[in-house]
DNA sequence: CGGTAATCTAGAACAAGTTTCAGACTTGTT
DNA sequence: AACAAGTCTGAAACTTGTTCTAGATTACCG
């Protein structure tokens, strides 16, 4: 579980990822597309590996090069649909007056596609929080990739001071967790709602003005 | 996994726990005991339910029947050891001047308790966030527990109001969350101080005086 | 005390993540 | 085109969480 990182890398480019040639891409493609079709249904557990080799067409030794264990592929995963998620979030927008108010609508527009595919959020979300130190690399892409969402909705205007960053890192912590009490049942809509809305009035107190 | 919560019931009453005979208590010692020896070596990975019930001298079919399963018995764990801490905490009041203050400073007193068993936290803490339905009601205990142990902290006059709750959510959200962050590596220490303090501030935004 | 239900034990069996291996297939090189 | 290195396949094996079973033990009731 240690060395042995030169797989299939993922599409990010931390170290010097080997390029993939087509059918590669192809193939790395077809897997995430069964993970994610496997965890729309029944979430974590649904992903069985066997069943993501059979229906990717590869074999299970090859679903093992390209994802180390079952967690990288969920966080892989996860990165494909943040991805997709940014650009969808960029077409519109947060109208909002304060930047505190745009991330809170942006969380919201987020929570709600997740609310359309609970199964799919389950799997991902408990993948990245249940993730040890072997897969950091892909789970502080997905953080770095939350955290440019979150900057985006703030919509600042130069580069954001240390406060800010700090308060950014708050939301994401409460974002997350408070996905995990909503998907175990601990928790409902609305309160995820007021706790979003609680956390991002941070980004108040670390605005320029204040101190 | 679904029925069968006849079991032997945690310390806690939520619906009706059967009492426990003597014999049957200390077996329920012996194996948090072993879970917690076992977790404090290797962490997670470490608590094979196999070992705990050897260790705890203590067939397997018996450990199931206790705790239902890894996480269960983990989460009682966290219970068990949250008990302890609660009860430490409370010799030592915090000294601070704000409920901010306070807060900061109980949850870094916690945090520096975690330090020195980092194997032991890594273990609670993911099964904590790994849990899923099934374990809502025991989650749902050690919430309890951290939530009192925080409104402790906050040394409140009367009682807390909607707002403090939901700061006190947020702080929640924000303490597993960055806990795990530290436990996988992608943080430091410091960091952590540092989002604790950050959404500590937000006690003082719910103030009686604020609004 | 004798009986009965619940509990406990030892151990096999099963499920799903992960590893391994021999052989077939691709790719890139000369 | 032939070779070497790297990749993929299919299948078995291994690990650890979980379930099941048959037979002891224990707790409780009269």
């Amino acid at each position: 579980m240690t060395a042995d990182a030169k797989a299939a890398g993922a599409g990010t480019a931390h170290p010097a990822a080997p390029p993939l040639t087509e059918r590669q891409e192809a193939r790395r493609r077809r897997i995430l597309h069964a993970s994610a079709q496997l965890a729309s249904r029944g979430g974590f557990d649904a992903v069985q590996m066997r069943e993501v080799a059979e229906a990717a067409g590869v074999a299970l030794g090859t679903l093992y090069r390209y994802f180390p264990s079952k967690v990288h592929l969920l966080v892989a995963t996860m990165q494909d649909q943040l991805q997709h998620m940014h650009t969808t979030l960029r077409k519109r927008p947060p109208a909002g007056e304060t930047p505190a108010e745009r991330v809170a609508e942006t969380l919201m527009r987020a929570f709600r596609a997740l609310q359309r595919e609970p199964h799919l959020a389950d799997a991902m979300v408990r993948a990245l929080t249940f993730a040890d130190r072997s897969v950091s690399p892909e789970v502080d892409t997905v953080s770095r990739l939350t955290t440019a969402i979150i900057l985006d909705a703030m919509g600042l205007d130069g580069r954001p001071t240390a406060a800010q960053l700090s308060a950014v890192r708050v939301i994401e912590h409460t974002w997350h967790s408070a996905l995990i009490t909503w998907l175990s049942g601990r928790a409902s809509i609305a309160q995820v709602k007021i706790d979003i809305e609680t956390v991002c009035r941070l980004i108040d107190l670390t605005a320029p003005e204040a101190a």
